[in-house]
RNA sequence: GCCGAGGUAGCCUAGCUGGUGGGGCGACGGACUCAUAAUCCGUAGGUCGCGGGUUCAAAUCCCGCCCUCGGCACCA
């Protein structure tokens, strides 16, 4: 038995392309899969969980669960929408979710691999509450940037374990939070270190999840803070406390394959149970959460005695017409609002997700190439041959009802088909179903041929029985292909399979190999073929999205067609082209120039910072008042050869914070090889003189 | 800066135990008409990121460098 898990859709917004960037391979996965004869239980669900769905339900005026509610059906029918199968898709709110996270935890407990520990954390006076990592804003202790209490966000991207973040506010009211005390509980991952370097070297899976894996096991491992102070989530064991969403949320594998196993007759103990595994454990996940699966997840497993995966699968990221993937920005796909409401064959979308690049490699979205792909492969190539085979037949030997061609295919015929079951099988053992996905094109390729060379239109004025071995040849060809092709196409080679009168979802992959007669009844047209217009309006749509984006962000000028239509083609974003060089575009207008504060300023005071290789806080005088300012010069300059230094300051750069000190401007200094040298002024000036 | 993954015709890619660079889409020309102007045949298009080296022979091995993407790091 084999289990497929995707990675959890969190409960707090619409589907997009992003999500099937994931999803769609694993159902194809599991499709051939069962063609191939295999056991598979395939389970998904919502993450409802986390602080952000309890922010967002509040916005709303609703419940979490309210809010839950309304999205866990939003991708339940748009997956049914898109012939993605789950046994069960789960949602981590259930009760049976929730009793067995409290079995896990409480397992961890039992063998000591869960310690409680005082940490300070934010709290608001105002709100009288103590604040979850989501509620705080604050400086990220990292890089200085704005950030949220769990991850700087807006800038280096780092997790932040509670407490970490620096001058900490209340999301809520704004007012400022202080430090208190709370026993909290953490998970000794350190522990792990020797076992996940171990299983890490034995799991299978794709390279770019298991490099990046690995690379971080053989860095430092923290425990981990596993419980947070909120009311919706998970209780943990004995405690006011509920356990953190990365805890609960894999477990939504082992939870949901319990239901669906109750569903559909199997027992889950035998994929979930460490002593009574038999089954093999896949999980498809985005490149995103490798760290979560690669090292918490193994770790939690093994703590507790359930089964570790056998193979993590991780997709490659999804970019946008070209551009990295981003919802504020415009450069999204909406699965209900773009694709499903255009009435679009959802097979397009599927057969472009897994035949556009490699698993695992960034796969780039553009309705251009999109129109391209289904119009002049999937239906010039796949479903012209499809059509012309069986309608020819239909047309020329049947008597309106159908068409009984008394004719077997060449032994050359069905070694064809062989070797592309071949490649579909080889290419399964590596998750490469952009190569699968090319071998069939190329049987299709190969059909088209043979109709093409040995003419049957001809032939069947002079040669009837000539004409019937090419038919059956080509016949037993296309048939082939509706089984080959259902997993990726399967809304299409379902009403393809009745015009050869059997049901393509109960085949097996053997039967593509069956010689026999043929029936066929009246065929239908396997696609729709795309217009120009059609993609042109969706093209519109999108851009009008990233137009909105574009003058949302800069706040007033509206940019036209042509500039984004410009950006998109050049690459890079719209505030990047702004001011990265670019030849002519690399010239600076004096008013960009007069938005610069820059001053001369005497450095009164020079500190270097402890535990810092490079930097220096400074005091400088620039003349109306004295700033901080920290610099990277600790290696080229003292401290007492700086003091009374005139240098030239950027006074109004973006305050930040470095090492925990607070900086504020910039000193401009030469760059040799790195190396900074400071400049000084030609004559004695005074300090908070305007440099222009 | 460090660590990964990459850089092969306009786009997606195969080739990476070394031996005259394959395929698909697009472009161009032709053939055919059963077919959703689909198909089939042919042509053009590549300094295989750059520079060295090993070798009789390198996209393929070694060294250095550049660029892209992702992760990490004290960029101000």
């Amino acid at each position: 038995m084999k289990l497929i898990t995707c990675g959890l859709p969190y409960a707090n917004g619409k589907a997009h392309i992003g999500h099937l960037r994931t999803y769609v391979p694993a159902d194809v996965y599991v499709k051939y899969l069962r063609m191939l004869g295999e056991d598979v239980v395939f389970v998904c669900g919502s993450d409802c969980h986390g602080t952000p769905i309890v922010v967002n339900a509040e916005k709303e005026g609703l419940e979490p669960k309210g809010l839950v509610d309304i999205y866990h059906e939003h991708f339940q029918k748009v997956f049914s929408e898109i012939d993605i199968d789950f046994d069960y898709f789960g949602r981590t709110d259930a009760e049976y979710h929730h009793h067995r996270t409290q079995d896990l935890v409480r397992r961890l407990m039992e063998n000591g691999y869960i310690y409680p520990k005082e940490i300070e954390l934010a709290y608001c006076p105002n709100c009288n509450r103590f604040l979850p990592d989501r509620y705080v804003e604050g400086i990220c202790p990292y890089c200085g940037a704005e950030a949220r209490g769990d991850e700087c966000d807006q800038g280096c991207g780092r997790h932040l374990e509670p407490g970490e973040i620096l001058q900490p506010r209340c999301k809520i009211c704004g007012s400022k939070a202080v430090y208190k005390k709370q026993t909290h509980y953490f998970f000794k991952l350190t522990e792990f270190k020797d076992f996940l370097i171990d299983f890490l070297s034995n799991l299978r899976g794709t390279e770019n999840a298991l490099n990046y894996a690995k690379q971080w096991v053989s860095a430092e491992l923290k425990d981990w803070c596993i419980t947070r102070n909120l009311e919706w989530g998970v209780k943990f064991p004995g405690e006011d406390l509920v356990v953190y969403v990365w805890v609960d949320a894999p477990i939504g594998y082992i939870s949901f394959t319990e239901k669906a196993c109750e569903k559909i007759g199997k027992k889950w103990e035998e994929i979930w149970m460490a002593e009574k595994k038999t089954s093999e454990i896949i999980h498809f996940i985005g490149l995103d959460i490798v760290y979560h699966h690669c090292i918490f997840w193994p770790a939690m497993l093994k703590g507790s005695g359930y089964s570790l995966p056998d193979a993590i699968v991780a997709s490659g990221m999804v970019k946008v017409e070209g551009k990295t993937f981003s919802k504020t920005r415009g450069y999204v796909v909406w699965l209900e609002d773009d694709y499903l409401a255009s009435n679009l064959n959802t097979d397009f979308l599927r057969y472009y997700l897994v035949n556009y690049t490699s698993h695992q490699k960034d796969l780039n979205f553009s309705w251009e190439i999109f129109g391209d792909k289904v119009n002049n492969e999937l239906i010039a190539n796949l479903g012209n041959f499809l059509y012309r085979t069986t309608y020819f037949v239909w047309k020329n030997i049947g008597d309106g009802e159908k068409a009984e061609l008394n004719g077997f295919a060449t032994p050359e015929t069905i070694k064809m088909i062989e070797e592309t079951i071949n490649k579909i099988k080889s290419s399964l053992e590596v998750w490469e179903f952009k190569a699968l996905s090319d071998a069939i094109m190329e049987l299709s390729s190969y059909g088209n041929n043979t109709f093409q060379h040995s003419k049957p239109w001809e032939l069947i004025k002079s040669d009837l029985d000539s004409a019937k071995k090419v038919l059956a040849d080509c016949l037993q060809i296309a048939k082939a292909l509706v089984i080959l092709c259902y997993p990726i196409l399967p809304k299409t080679m379902r009403r393809l399979s009745k015009v050869f009168g059997f049901d393509v979802e109960r085949s097996k992959i053997e039967d593509s190999l069956k010689v026999e007669d043929f029936t066929i009844y009246k065929p239908v047209i396997p696609f729709q073929k795309i217009e120009k217009e059609k993609i042109e309006e969706l093209e519109k749509i999108m851009m009008e999205r990233i137009k909105k984006a574009i003058s949302e962000e800069r706040g007033e000028t509206k940019p036209d067609e042509e500039e984004i239509k410009e950006e998109i083609k050049e690459g890079g974003t719209m505030s990047e082209t702004k001011d990265v060089s670019s030849s002519e575009k690399n010239v600076v207008s004096f008013e960009e120039f007069k938005k610069l504060d820059l001053r001369i300023g005497k450095i009164i005071k020079a500190e270097k910072i402890e535990k810092s290789k490079k930097l220096m806080r400074l005091e400088i005088d620039i003349g109306d008042e004295v700033r901080q300012v920290v610099a990277g010069i600790a290696e080229e300059y003292k401290a007492e050869e700086l003091i009374g230094k005139l240098v030239p300051v950027l006074v109004n750069m973006k305050p930040a914070k470095l090492m925990g000190v607070e900086s504020r401007g910039m000193i401009l200094a030469v760059d040799v090889n790195g190396k900074p040298i400071l400049l000084h002024p030609d004559k004695d000036v005074k300090a908070g003189s305007i440099i222009r």
